[in-house]
DNA sequence: GTAGGGTTAG
C-alpha cells in the first residue's frame, strides 16, 4: 500500500515546474487555463495544487460538450478522474451528460467498481431503473457483477423506484452468483419492505439471514425495521425493537421516535404516544415538525379532536403549520368521524390563513363531501381548485374526475382527461374504474368496453365486482361478444375470479347462441357450474350447436360430475337422425353412453329403431341398444340400493 | 470521493 501512494506523490511535487512553462507560452493547451490557479495555489497553500489531471477534470466539468472534452483529454484522464466527472454530473442532476459520460467511459474501457456504483446511484435518483438493469446485465466480469458495492447500488436503484419484485429476484441471483452481502445490502433490501404487502415477513427473513451471516444490527437497520413495523401495523414488535435498540447501547434519534409514534397512531394508542413523548423530551431531543405532526395524527385518528385542535394551535405557534399537512390530518379525521361540518370549517380556516394547498386538502375535502353525499359541493370545490391551480397530480385528478362524473358534468370530465394527457400523468386503476362506472351509467357501451380493454392492456387488475356488472349489462344491451371479452380479460388477468362469474357469462352466451364459446367456458370450469345452467346449455347446444361437437360436449358435461339428462340425450339423437351422414358420431355416442352407464329413454330408443334403416345399421344399433339397456338395468339396481 | 435507512396528508 505504501508503494501505491508514491506514484501519486511524485507528479504532485513535480507539477509546478511542469505547468510553469505553459505560463510563458499560452497556447491552446488544456493546461493553460490552470496557470492563474497555480499562482493562487502558491499564495494560499491550503488549496489543492493543480495537476494536469485535475485541470482536465475541471475542463470537462466546465465544457459545454463533455464528450468532446473527454475525447480531447483522453490521454491525461484516468478512470478515477472520469468517476469524479461522472459524480459531478450526477450531483448537479444533469442526467443526459451523466449518461453520455458513462457511455464514453464504457467505450474507452475506463470503468471500475466505483463507476458502476455511482452510476447506478444516480440512475436511481433519475428514476431510470430500466437503464440500471440494462447496464448491470451487460457487465461481463463476474467479480464486478457480485461486488458488494455494485450490487448495493443497483439494488438501491430498484428499491428507490418501487421495483420490489425485481429487487428481490435480482438479489437472489446475486447471492447465487457469489455476493457476500453486508449491512448496506440489508438496509437497502429492508427499505424495500416498507411498502411491500408481506413486508414484515420478508423483513424477518432478511433479519434471520443477516444474523446467520454474523452481522450485527446497527441503528440504521433498527430505524428501517421500525418503519416497517409502523407501515404494517406491528405495534408491539415496534416497541420491542425500540427497546432492543436502546439495550444495545444506541441512542434513538427523532426518526426512531417518529416511526414508533406512527405505529401508535395506527392503533390510536394515545396513552403510549404520550409516554413516548415524555421519553423523547427526557432524552434531550427536541420534537420537530414531523414528530408533532405525527402526534397530531395519533390524536386525530383516535378521535381526540380537542387535543388535536390544541396541538394544531401549538404547531401554528411554532411555525410548523405553514404547509397543509397538519390541517389535512385533522380535516380527514373529522370528516371520517362524521364531523363534515367541522371539517369544512377547518378547511376554510386554513384557506383564510393563506396556507397553500398543493391539492391534498382539496382532495380530502372533495372526497369527504362526495362520501357524505354533497355531490354538488364536491364539484364546486373541484372547480375552485381548477381555478386556483395549474399543478395536478394523479390523486387530485382522480378525485376531481369522480366529482365531475357523479354530477354528470361531461365537459369537465373531458377537461380532466385532457389535462391528464397533457401533463403526461398515467391513469391508474382508480381512474379507469371511475370512467367505467361513468360510461356505464350513461350506457355508452363502446366506451365502457374500450376503457376496460385499455385498463387490461395497461396491466391493471380489473375490478371484479364492477366488471361482472358491466359484463351483464353488455349482455343485456345486446353485446354478448364484448361481454365474453370482458369475461376473458378478467379470467386471464391472473387472479382467481369468483366462481359465479362463469355462470353469469353462460347466462349471456347461451341465449345469444354463442354456443361454442359457452362450451369452452364449461370445459374449463365444469365443476363450478350449477346443474341448472349445465342443463340449459346442454339442451340449447344439442338443439342448435355444431353437430360435430356434440360428443365432445357430452364428455365435458359428464366430466363436470353432472348426470346428463335424458332430455339432452333425446335431443342429440334427434339431431343425429336428421343427419344420417353423422352415423359414426351417433354410434360412438351410444357406445360411450354404455361405458358411462347411461342409456337412452324409451322414446329415443323407438325413434332410433324406427330410423335405423336410414343409417343402414339396423342390426348394429339394435345390438348397442340392448347392450346399453342391460348395463343400465344392472347399474340402476345398484343405484337404487344406494339411495334406499 | 463506490454503495445504506427511517417520520407526516389525499
Amino acid at each position: 500500500m505504501e508503494a501505491a501512494s508514491l506514484p501519486l506523490a511524485a507528479p504532485r511535487s513535480l507539477s509546478p515546474p511542469a505547468t510553469a512553462p505553459s505560463c510563458s507560452r499560452p497556447k491552446n493547451l488544456p493546461f493553460v487555463r490552470a496557470a492563474p490557479q497555480t499562482l493562487e495555489a502558491r499564495a494560499a497553500p491550503k488549496t489543492q495544487r493543480p495537476s494536469p489531471r485535475r485541470n482536465a477534470v475541471a475542463d470537462v466539468k466546465a465544457a459545454a460538450d463533455p464528450v468532446a472534452a473527454l475525447t480531447r483529454l483522453e490521454d491525461v484522464l484516468q478512470t478515477q478522474d472520469c468517476n469524479i466527472i461522472l459524480r459531478h454530473y450526477g450531483d448537479i442532476r444533469k442526467w443526459d451528460a451523466l449518461s453520455k459520460v458513462f457511455r464514453w467511459m464504457q467505450e474507452h474501457e475506463m470503468l471500475n467498481v466505483a463507476s458502476y456504483s455511482s452510476y447506478f446511484k444516480y440512475l436511481g435518483l433519475s428514476r431510470n431503473a430500466a437503464r440500471a438493469l440494462q447496464v448491470y446485465g451487460s457487465i461481463q466480469d463476474q467479480s464486478i457483477r457480485v461486488h458488494v458495492s455494485v450490487c448495493n447500488s443497483v439494488l438501491g436503484c430498484l428499491v428507490k423506484n418501487g421495483r420490489y419484485d425485481s429487487t428481490f429476484k435480482l438479489y437472489d441471483e446475486m447471492i447465487r452468483g457469489g455476493l457476500s452481502p453486508d449491512l448496506f445490502t440489508y438496509s437497502t433490501l429492508l427499505s424495500g419492505c416498507i411498502k411491500l404487502k408481506q413486508g414484515y415477513a420478508k423483513a424477518m427473513e432478511l433479519i434471520n439471514e443477516l444474523n446467520y451471516r454474523g452481522l450485527q444490527m446497527d441503528s440504521v437497520i433498527y430505524g428501517t425495521l421500525l418503519a416497517i413495523c409502523a407501515s404494517h401495523n406491528y405495534c408491539e414488535e415496534a416497541e420491542v425493537y425500540f427497546q432492543k435498540l436502546k439495550d444495545e447501547g444506541h441512542n434513538p434519534n427523532l426518526f426512531h421516535y417518529s416511526s414508533l409514534l406512527n405505529a401508535y397512531s395506527e392503533n390510536s394508542n394515545y396513552e403510549k404516544a404520550e409516554l413516548l413523548m415524555k421519553d423523547l423530551r427526557s432524552s434531550k431531543l427536541i420534537p420537530n415538525k414531523v414528530i408533532l405532526t405525527t402526534l397530531l395524527k395519533v390524536y386525530s385518528k383516535g378521535g381526540l379532536f380537542e387535543k388535536a385542535k390544541e396541538l394544531l394551535t401549538e404547531l401554528e405557534a411554532s411555525g410548523f403549520a405553514q404547509d397543509e399537512m397538519p390541517y389535512c390530518i385533522l380535516i380527514d379525521a373529522l370528516a371520517k368521524g362524521g364531523k363534515i361540518w367541522e371539517a369544512t370549517m377547518l378547511f376554510n380556516e386554513m384557506k383564510e390563513k393563506g396556507v397553500k394547498s398543493d391539492g391534498y386538502a382539496f382532495s380530502i375535502m372533495i372526497s369527504a363531501l362526495h362520501r357524505a353525499g354533497y355531490r354538488e359541493e364536491a364539484k364546486q370545490l373541484a372547480k375552485e381548485f381548477e381555478d386556483q391551480n395549474t399543478t395536478y397530480d394523479l390523486v387530485i385528478l382522480n378525485t376531481s374526475l369522480r366529482a365531475y362524473c357523479n354530477t354528470n358534468d361531461t365537459e369537465s370530465v373531458m377537461r380532466m382527461l385532457k389535462k391528464m394527457d397533457e401533463l403526461n400523468i398515467s391513469p391508474d386503476h382508480i381512474t379507469f374504474n371511475t370512467l367505467i362506472r361513468y360510461f356505464c351509467k350513461g350506457k355508452v357501451y363502446h366506451l365502457v368496453y374500450k376503457t376496460i380493454e385499455d385498463m387490461h392492456t395497461k396491466g391493471h387488475q380489473l375490478n371484479e365486482e364492477l366488471c361482472s356488472e358491466v359484463m351483464l349489462q353488455l349482455g343485456e344491451a345486446g353485446f354478448p361478444s364484448e361481454a365474453l371479452s370482458v369475461y376473458n380479460m378478467m379470467r386471464y388477468s391472473k387472479r382467481t375470479v369468483c366462481k359465479s362469474l362463469h355462470e353469469k357469462v353462460l347466462s349471456i352466451l347461451v341465449p345469444a347462441g354463442l354456443l361454442k364459446d359457452a362450451y369452452i367456458v364449461i370445459k374449463d370450469n365444469a365443476e363450478l357450474i350449477s346443474p341448472r345452467s349445465l342443463e340449459k346449455f346442454a339442451i340449447q347446444f344439442m338443439t342448435s350447436g355444431n353437430i360435430n361437437l356434440i360428443n365432445d360436449v357430452m364428455k365435458a358435461l359428464n366430466h363436470s360430475g353432472w348426470r346428463i339428462s335424458q332430455d339432452t340425450f333425446g335431443r342429440a339423437i334427434q339431431r343425429y337422425i336428421q343427419k344420417p351422414d353423422k352415423k359414426q358420431l351417433l354410434l360412438s355416442l351410444l357406445d360411450w353412453m354404455t361405458g358411462q352407464g347411461y342409456s337412452v329413454d324409451s322414446s329415443s330408443r323407438n325413434l332410433l329403431l324406427k330410423n335405423a334403416q336410414l343409417f343402414g345399421e339396423k342390426q348394429l344399433i339394435a345390438e348397442i341398444l340392448s347392450k346399453q339397456q342391460a348395463a343400465s338395468r344392472a347399474s340402476g339396481q345398484r343405484t337404487k340400493r344406494i339411495s334406499d
